[in-house]
DNA sequence: ACGCTAAATGTAAAGGTTTACATTTTTGTA
DNA sequence: TACAAAAATGTAAACCTTTACATTTAGCGT
């Protein structure tokens, strides 16, 4: 049985009013009387019922998260720089996987209508737009990565176009031409965005991008080992494959040492993200930087410049720049050994 | 303006009451009644008001989640456990972390009460149980890797010592005598019962466990790069360094790498834990197999079962078992060039 | 048509807080 | 000492739901 606010006002002398400005440190209370409170509370362990608070306040000191997936360190690098900010201003978060379930991102937002104050949403795949909708007007909303021209919710996108255009001429700098991409789902708003730099940048350099060498992924580990093992099956295989994700990078890895393929000496490979370990896995991973954790810490970060009316009705809109990081598993293409296999195709 | 009950009962010409019950779908509503209803429901978009439901019910349908920290794939493995099963349950996660702050604990603990309907606990290094006193008898609890010996509470502890113990053994069959370790925190039960396994098997295969070569880290990766550099000043260095968990190890291998070592054939290195990752770093990572993401599972099951009051009372102690993960990281000692060292100590 | 029972619906209290407004106490001053 | 003003405290409404209990309506047999 959990002791009430009447308790403490009961035990102390006093009016559950007078307790209640002690507990929020507001108004003024004679310092003898509010010794005498606190020490009342200390004794019977008194803690406001959230609930009771949170109808009257229409405040629950809670952000909620709702991420695509939880495998993997990409997002929990995103919880972890959004929880760090939330700490910082006594807030907590409510984190959900949707798996690119509308129904999921549906329950979980119908969850969170009412237990947050505010939501940072990562939807790349399903377009949350319409879920959207049912949820009150006042309550912020930070878009991460998701597809969208409503000027109404604050975004912030990770420049997914520019970081794969940069990689795809790196690779061609490299001398590859046959480079092949693993993607991510097919609806998938960061897919697109790689894929559309990718096929930029081999336009531009005058290599025709064919789409004998997209192969569709879904941004999981299992997935890039997959198609890996697809691509490996070509006779002529690519001399690079650029996974859209790191995780599928690795996933690719692992089929390519299978196949018993060097890396990068007979196939060069590289991910985007730049999750932590991609620097440990062997050989090191050449990708796109992605500042992940400062995602979730962005998100925020916006979130409370709303929440604290700093900037209540303007929306902002971020755009995330990446960083290509070279590291080993790319190599300089032989080009003797190569044009040599070119012609035995030919 | 959130609409309420009341209003969906004067549009739909009814009375909360019977609004209610359709939402609750409990009691027996003339069909034509709850149709009516429902239309209005939909039309107006109303959604009940947790806080005012929680306040009644004494059920917020979430679980709070407070590890140690967010960092590296570990705990994100246990959070996406414990999502799993929870979101099978309709429920929701309330993760925070704790820097291992005894403040920071505090604050959590105190902003779940009322807000969850449990709460699972890893707090391998502060012990809690002072601060768990505050909180409702009747919240059900559930420690991960936590020093307690409190019945009163579910735990689940990893077998630290046999994980350890075995590893050593391993690492000792292969002809490693000068085996250092880096261990987590000072008073980290993890790392204790790691040190405790690692220990005995020097003992019982008569090799002395030498306090010059157990060395202090943080489970950070930082510190396993920072420790494992000081290792390797040693003039004649171990030849194989056990470190307490994988990220360590994968710091310790950047530091090895640094010095010019090879791994194996120069120096073996293994973890603890076998997070994800650790088969694909480089090299393949020899780990003591922990079943990560069972554990935020088995957790919230536990959870579960108090609150369907299948075990109301009786709490549930589980121990959970390792298994030696061999992988590349580890070679058995060139036992000629050893002995060769050895007699230039001696 | 009547009365009885069962089904459907309504009424009102309870849950624990905050806070505007009302009241009491204290303080300062003449 | 008495009075006004300021400070401290108290009262009660509001927040939104669920549910025990009360009331109305419907259904049935005679």
């Amino acid at each position: 049985m959990r002791s009430s606010i009447i308790d403490v006002a009961e035990k102390a002398g006093v009016s559950i009013a007078t307790v209640s400005r002690v507990l929020n440190g507001s108004d003024k209370v004679k310092a003898k009387t509010r010794e005498k409170i606190l020490a009342v509370i200390n004794e019977m362990k008194y803690a406001p019922n959230p609930a009771a608070r949170g109808l009257i306040m229409k405040k629950t000191e809670a952000i909620g998260l709702l991420l695509p997936d939880l495998h993997g360190e990409f997002f929990s690098e995103v919880i972890r720089g959004a929880d760090e900010v939330v700490q910082q201003h006594g807030y907590h978060i409510i984190v959900s996987s949707s798996h690119n379930d509308p129904k999921e991102i549906e329950a979980a937002l119908r969850f969170m209508r009412g237990r947050v104050d505010a939501i940072v949403l990562m939807s790349p795949q399903v377009n949350a737009e319409i879920l959207l909708e049912n949820l009150p007007k006042s309550l912020p909303i930070v878009l991460l990565n998701c597809r969208t021209d409503n000027k109404h919710f604050d975004t912030i996108v990770i420049d997914g176009y520019g970081g794969a255009r940069e990689m795809t001429n790196y690779l061609l700098d490299l001398g590859h031409r046959r480079i092949a991409v693993i993607t991510g789902g097919e609806t998938n708003l960061e897919s697109e965005e790689r894929l559309r730099g990718y096929r930029a940048a081999m336009s531009e350099r005058n290599v025709a991008p064919s789409r004998l060498l997209e192969f569709q992924g879904n941004f999981t580990e299992i997935s890039g080992y997959e198609t890996a093992r697809e691509i490996l099956k070509l006779k002529n295989h690519p001399t690079a494959i650029f996974a859209f994700n790191d995780s599928m990078a690795i996933g690719a890895i692992k089929a390519i040492r299978e196949e018993g393929l060097r890396i990068p000496s007979d196939i060069s490979i590289c991910g985007f993200d730049d999750i932590p370990v991609a620097r440990y896995i062997s050989p090191s991973l050449t990708s796109v930087h992605v500042p992940i954790s400062d995602l979730g810490a962005m998100a925020v970060n916006r979130v409370f410049d709303r929440l604290t009316k700093r900037s209540k009705d303007s929306t902002a809109h971020v755009f995330v720049p990446t960083k290509l990081c070279l590291r080993s598993s790319c190599k300089k293409i032989n080009t003797i050994s190569n044009l040599d296999k070119e012609e035995h195709v030919a």
